[in-house]
DNA sequence: CATATTCAATATGTATACAAGAAGTACGCA
DNA sequence: TGCGTACTTCTTGTATACATATTGAATATG
């Protein structure tokens, strides 16, 4: 079963990168990654073109291969773009979606829910990270769905990087994003168009605050460096 | 030099797929093509592999590499997203482009003037391809980027495809868009960005229009087979 | 001591030989 | 003739050896 090397060399780069078990901007290492997955470097050369071309990696001319990096520009962008694609996604989704689709859909929703009750972070986020694929797929619109894949990969980055497993806070944010899932399956199986992109749009807010809370934190509390009286007067 | 080799062979290929030397659909033969560019397989798989992230190719396992296809579906989805990604490039264009930029930009328009006035299908073609990238370019967004390109390579082949050298209606209708090009470039340079967008819509308009004119012809005149006054009865 | 410069060590890029798979062809049989 | 099957041929995929480029360290030189 030679076959499925490549293959499985291909996932588990995904989701190691995905997952930060390979954090942005590292270099790969042609030769250890062939020993590690039993392929020579041939193949393992095709599978970072593959994975430069869908976004995971950068190549550099003589240099190798870079996780693609995550600088606070980047981040910027994401911020400003990942609305607009969710968005028309979802409107296309709901109109376009077949009933296959539909039920891969739920299948990944119920292995996601399944992740949020065990609070296995990284079953969360590489179930959350398909969840969203598949409505991208449902929207048959190849343009868009070369952003979206993108804004994807940053998205699921973002959210590991942010994730706190112990904050009640985070928990409940996290089966807030389940039901919104089951909220948006049940409106793209009515292929109400207009409801599945205010569902997608509030699933974005609650994803955003919740990365946005962990860079703003609340202030820490004046007085128990014992000013007493004295916060009024700062 | 065959350090150029490779990338010859990238960009002839690019060329010629979006000047439709090589036609949407048609497949590619890796010993023929290694052969033509004087390169081994190996540098040229990887030649497919990035054509492929970009767009320009689909691969299929143990089945070689196929000119990405333009069916009816393609078309339509087209269409459909043009407008929303380069009206949005444009605005972002408009504010984050750099004088270097700027400069490219003016330049790639000397040259597709050019070709427009001694009449170049094909460097008319090129050069509005690379125009446009390069205001892609000046957006600094990755995901939208992602979109745009695949858009443009579409754009391209379609804008070949009904390209009709003799028609003064043609000639005219290039024309406009050249100057639509120099309006853009003074709008950027000038970082008025809901000018840019407004001026992005017409051109993609104009363009739309002579596709669509194309596909949908001004019908026969009736009376040329003798109907006489029977015109109005039909 | 700082800065070039050369050479070794390491990593990347390419060619080629071989293996595995797909497609076409000829043959046999009903 | 129609269909199926084995065999041949062509194409694609992989491994490996070799070529080229980059990096870093040691030495020379101002």
């Amino acid at each position: 079963m030679k076959i499925t090397r490549k293959q499985d060399c291909l996932e588990d780069l995904k989701h190691r990168i995905l997952t930060l078990a390979i954090q942005p901007g590292a270099d790969l290492d042609e030769a250890a990654l062939a020993e590690r997955y039993e392929i020579s470097r041939t193949p393992l050369r095709e599978v970072f073109q593959r994975l430069a071309g869908a976004g995971f990696l950068t190549l550099a001319d003589n240099r190798g291969a870079k996780v693609a990096s995550m600088g606070l520009g980047v981040m910027r962008t994401f911020f400003q773009t990942a609305p607009l694609i969710y968005a028309n996604i979802a409107r296309l989704a709901a109109e376009h979606r077949t009933p296959a689709q539909l039920d891969r859909l739920k299948n990944v929703q119920i292995a996601f829910a399944a992740a949020v009750a065990a609070q296995e972070a990284e079953a969360m986020a590489l179930n959350n990270h398909v969840f969203h694929e598949i409505i991208g797929e449902m929207a048959h619109n190849t343009y868009l769905m070369a952003s979206l894949r993108r804004l994807l990969i940053d998205h699921t980055r973002l959210g590991q990087m942010f994730y706190r497993p112990a904050s009640p806070a985070e928990n409940a944010a996290v089966l807030m994003a389940s039901q919104q899932h089951e909220a948006m399956i049940a409106a793209i199986a009515a292929q109400e168009a207009g409801i599945v992109a205010d569902l997608t749009l509030q699933h974005w807010d609650l994803s955003r605050d919740r990365m946005e809370r962990f860079v703003r934190p609340d202030p820490l509390p004046l007085d128990v460096i014992e000013f007493g009286e004295a916060r009024d007067a700062v």
